[in-house]
DNA sequence: ATAAGTGTTGCGCA
DNA sequence: CTGCGCAACACTTA
């Protein structure tokens, strides 16, 4: 379940890791998460420089002097440095550098690794679609992209071509922080819940960075973020009472997923 | 052992 | 075009 604190995290420390490491060999056990033939992405990346690491939305994406290696784990997955050992049983693609390291990619369900020229991310089929990051989204950007609109609030901000990075662990915590219901029609909110809820996404997605991630997910040493249970205000606290009111604590079915919210604090 | 739960695309419906 | 539900993907944990 990696979210964008995970991905922060980790393209931060693939960033310190891997620059200036050249690639020398692409294995590949799921073909199905490339965007390229196999062989063709093995070509592309072979040979190239690593000289950044950025995350944009829920994609770590790793820049080399030949184009970009695109990584979005989708429902869980791990990017691990490998120094010496075996690789870890999961690996589905894995990239080893000229000074023996290596890295193991491995998907929960289901995740992609895609090739990107450089200078082609604009037009890539899923990462040119993103809308503003999350992090940098201020209340303006948010009453502009949804003020207008009638469906539900959680959509919105779970739709990542209008915000890049929130998803549905995070958005239990973002929604009752700024007082919202999850199904409130976004074209209901006032000036001062737009405020409210900017200020709730930032709020909570930092809170998460500056822990290293949440305890479910690994960074690139294999070791779980700081940001547990007892940092979740609502999320996943079914029956256990809202710091706020004291209220119990329910759990929704909100379109094909479940909400946490507190029923008193978070009025439809 | 069955089911839920995470992300994303793509399709069908109103 | 908009909003929304659903299926697909085929894994991990309860």
């Amino acid at each position: 379940m990696p979210e964008l604190p995970e991905i922060v995290v980790l393209a931060s420390q693939l960033r310190g890791e891997l620059v200036g490491k050249r690639i020398e060999a692409v294995r590949v056990r799921q073909p199905k998460v490339l965007n390229l033939p196999e062989a063709e992405f093995a070509q592309a990346l072979v040979g190239a420089t690593v000289i950044g690491s950025e995350q944009r939305g829920k994609w770590a994406l790793i820049e080399t002097d030949r184009g970009w290696l695109a990584l979005n784990q989708g429902l869980g997955g791990e990017v691990l440095l490998v120094r010496g050992g075996d690789l870890p049983e999961k690996w589905r693609v894995a990239i080893a550098f000229d000074d023996g390291d290596r890295l193991a990619i491995s998907f929960a369900w289901v995740g992609h690794a895609h090739y990107v020229p450089p200078g082609a991310l604009a037009s890539h089929p899923m990462i040119g679609k993103l809308g503003v990051d999350a992090l940098s989204l201020g209340a303006d950007d948010l009453r502009a992209l949804v003020g207008g609109r009638r469906g539900r609030i959680k959509s919105y901000l779970l739709d990542q071509s209008l915000i890049a990075g929130i998803g549905n662990a995070y958005i239990h915590d973002i929604l009752f922080m700024a007082g919202l219901h999850p199904l409130r029609a976004a074209n209901t909110l006032t000036d001062s819940e737009f405020d409210a809820l900017a200020r709730a996404i930032h709020d909570s997605l930092r809170a998460s960075i500056e822990k290293g991630g949440s305890v479910w997910d690994v960074d690139l040493y294999g070791r779980t973020g700081a940001y547990g249970p007892e940092d979740m205000l609502v999320g996943y606290k079914a029956g256990q009472p809202c710091p706020r009111c004291g209220a119990q604590i329910a759990k929704i079915k909100t379109g094909s997923t479940s909400s946490y919210i507190c029923p008193r604090c978070q009025a439809t």
